[in-house]
DNA sequence: TGAGGGTGAGAAAACCTTTTCTCTAGGACG
DNA sequence: CGTCCTAGAGAAAAGGTTTTCTCACCCTCA
C-alpha cells in the first residue's frame, strides 16, 4: 500500500481522490509514489462503498452484431475514457437468457443498462422497467416513459431521395423490405412526401433475391422505366444493382440507386459501389452512452424518443448534384 | 439481509454456499427464506474476499466482429451459466486504447481475459504476458508459452478441395488471398496436398473484385479451364461465381466453387449459395471459456497451441458426392 | 459422574477502500 | 496568558460477504 510511503491510508485516499484537507505538498508526494508503485486502488472496494462499479451491460438481441457493434463501439469509446466498461450481452430472443444476463448484471451492481436490438418498433424479451438501475434504450423500442435514441428514418429517406432527385431522376421507385417494420413504413412516407414524380413502393423481404425479382417486376412489364431506386436496405438495392446490370442497365447513368445502412460489407463490395444512408449507429452509441453515465451519476435526463439524424455516405450508384464546372 | 429470517449471517453465507456444518433442516430453511426474499449476494463485496469477479474481459481488434461476434457468443454461452459476465473492448489496433481497456479490466479484477483477433499471425498491440491474470489466445497468436485456441485451416482446407474431388472435378483451382497471411499459405499447402490434379495457386487481395479478375485470368487465356475452385475467402468466392455466372459458366454444374469462412450474409446470399468451410469460432468460443474459466479456478492447464476442427457446410455451389441413387 | 469428542451455530476478522469524525498543534485574538 | 479557531492528518466506521475461530451443548464412554 502506498501509504507505507509516508501517510495513513485515509489521507492517502483522500490525496488520490481530490478530497480531504491537506497540504498541498503532501498530496504531491502522495501521487508521485502512488505513480511510482503503480498503485492501482482496487475497483470493487470502492464500488462497494461509493455504490458505483464503473461497469454498465449492453443487452442485444442483434445476433450478426450488425446494429449492435457500431452502437456498442460507440457507448465504449464514449465511456472508456471514464474507467466504465461494457459487459456484452447477446440474448438471442430468448427471454430466459435475457434473464440471466440481466441478473448477472444485476449482482455485479452495474451503474447502468443499454439496450439495443435490431428493430425499432420491437420490444427486447425481457422487461427492463422497474429495475434499480437506469436503464437507456438504443435503437430498439423501449416503454414509452423511457430514455429512447433512435436514427431519423424519415430525415434519412429524405436524404436518399434528394440524392436522387439531386442526380436528375424524374420517377423513382421505392423498393422496401416487409411492411410490418415501422422503419419501412417511415421510410415509404418520407419517399411519397419528397418525391416529386408518380409514387411507387414495392415490398418484400429483406434480401438481394428481392431487389432481383423487384428489378425483374418492373422491366418486365410494360410502361414507363424508374431512371431512379430507392432501396429499404443495402442488400436489397445490391440485388437490384447486379439485376440492373444484368438487363445491361448502366448504374448510375441509366438508373441511380441509393441504399439504406451503409452496411460496409454489402456497399463497398456492390458494382458499383452503393450511395446509401448510414445511420450513424457509432454517433448514437456514444449518445447513448453518455446518457447512461449522466443517469448513473444521478443527473436527471428527460425522457422521450430521441431522432439522431442520418447522413447520406456517397459512392458511385448515385452521385446526386453534379460537381459545378 | 436474509439472517433476519432465523440464524446469523455467518450460518446465512454457509447455508447459501454449501459450506460449513449444520443441521439439513436449517440450511434448508435459510434457502428457502433467500429465495423467497430474492436475496442477492453482491458481487462487488464477494469479489473483495474471495478474489473471483466472476468478470473476463474480451480484447478484440476485430472491428466488424465477423470473427469476434462468433467467438463471444460461444464464450458467454460457456460461461453465463456459471454467473460470469464478460467485458468486450474493442481496441481497432491502437495500443493505446489496448492499454486504457486492459488497464480498465485489471482494475476490475477481471478472473482473465481471451484475447482474439482477425488473424491468425498477429499479435494483439498489447503486450498481455506477465498479467496478474491467466490470458487466453483465442484465433490470434500468442506469445509461444500462451494457451492459444486457433481453427485447423489445412484440415479446413483439406475438406473443401475433398468436396469438390468428389463433386467429380479433375481441375481444381485455388484462389486465395495475400500471401503474407499464415492461412493463405497453410490452405494452400493443404490444397497442393490434397489435389490429385496439377496445383495452381493464384493470390491476391480479399475482395469480390479480386474473385471476378482472377476468373478474367484463368478464361482469358487459353488453355484448359479448371472445373473446380476452392477459393480462399467467400468475399473472393462471392466474386469468382458472379465473374463465373456473366460468362455463362453455370456452377455448379460446369464449375464447382467452395469458399471458406461461412460469413452467412455473403454466402447465403451468393447465386448460388456457397458451399464453404466453417471454421466453427463459435465453438472455438466455447473452449475459450472453458479454458479460462478452469484457469481461472486455479486449474493447470497445458499451454501450447491447440487446432479446432473446421466443417463444410454445403450449399448449392458444389454438392460434393452425389448422393446414392 | 466426569472427561472427551462431535455437532450445530454464532462472533469476529478479513478484504480494500471511502468518508466522517476526532485529535493535535499552532496561530490569532481578546 | 487563556480561549477559540483552523489546518492538517490520522482513527475508525462502513460497505456486504466469506472464512476461521470459538463456544455451548449434548452424547458417549469410562
Amino acid at each position: 500500500m502506498a501509504a507505507l510511503a509516508g501517510v495513513s491510508i485515509s489521507t492517502a485516499s483522500k490525496a488520490l481522490n481530490g478530497s480531504g484537507r491537506m497540504s498541498e505538498e503532501t498530496r504531491e508526494r502522495v501521487k508521485k509514489v502512488a505513480l511510482e508503485v503503480g498503485f492501482r486502488p482496487n475497483a470493487l472496494a470502492r464500488g462497494l462503498i461509493t455504490k458505483r462499479s464503473f461497469t454498465i451491460g449492453l443487452l442485444t438481441n442483434d445476433t450478426y452484431g450488425r446494429f449492435t457493434l457500431p452502437v456498442m463501439a460507440g457507448i465504449s469509446e464514449e465511456l472508456v475514457g471514464h474507467g466504465v466498461s461494457v459487459f456484452l450481452c447477446a440474448i438471442e430472443d430468448d427471454p430466459e437468457r435475457a434473464r440471466v444476463h440481466v441478473d448477472a448484471m444485476l449482482d455485479k451492481s452495474v451503474d447502468g443498462i443499454i439496450a439495443s436490438g435490431k428493430r425499432l418498433d420491437r420490444q427486447l424479451p425481457v422487461d427492463l422497467s422497474g429495475l434499480a438501475v437506469p436503464v437507456v434504450y438504443a435503437f430498439t423500442k423501449g416503454p414509452v416513459d423511457g430514455v429512447t435514441l433512435r436514427s431519423d428514418d424519415e430525415q434519412g429517406a429524405r436524404l436518399a431521395v434528394r440524392c436522387l432527385i439531386d442526380a436528375g431522376c424524374r420517377r423513382i421507385v421505392h423498393i422496401s423490405g416487409p411492411k410490418t417494420f415501422q422503419s419501412v413504413r417511415e421510410r415509404a412516407d418520407a419517399y411519397r412526401a419528397t418525391n416529386d414524380g408518380p409514387p411507387e413502393v414495392l415490398h418484400g423481404v429483406w434480401s438481394e433475391a428481392w431487389g432481383h425479382e423487384a428489378v425483374a417486376q418492373l422491366w418486365d412489364r410494360g410502361g414507363d422505366k424508374p431512371d431512379g431506386i430507392f432501396c429499404g436496405n443495402d442488400q436489397i438495392a445490391r440485388g437490384v444493382v447486379d439485376g440492373l446490370r444484368e438487363r445491361g442497365v448502366r448504374v448510375p447513368e441509366d438508373v441511380a440507386v441509393v441504399g439504406f445502412d451503409n452496411w460496409e460489407i454489402v456497399a463497398a463490395q456492390t458494382r458499383p459501389p452503393l450511395t446509401t444512408v448510414d445511420m450513424n449507429l457509432r454517433t448514437l452509441g456514444r449518445e447513448a452512452g453518455r446518457l447512461i453515465l449522466a443517469m448513473s451519476e444521478g443527473r436527471e435526463v428527460q425522457s422521450g424518443i430521441r431522432k439522431l439524424p442520418c447522413s447520406l455516405v456517397v459512392r458511385q450508384s448515385c452521385r446526386g448534384l453534379e460537381p459545378p464546372v
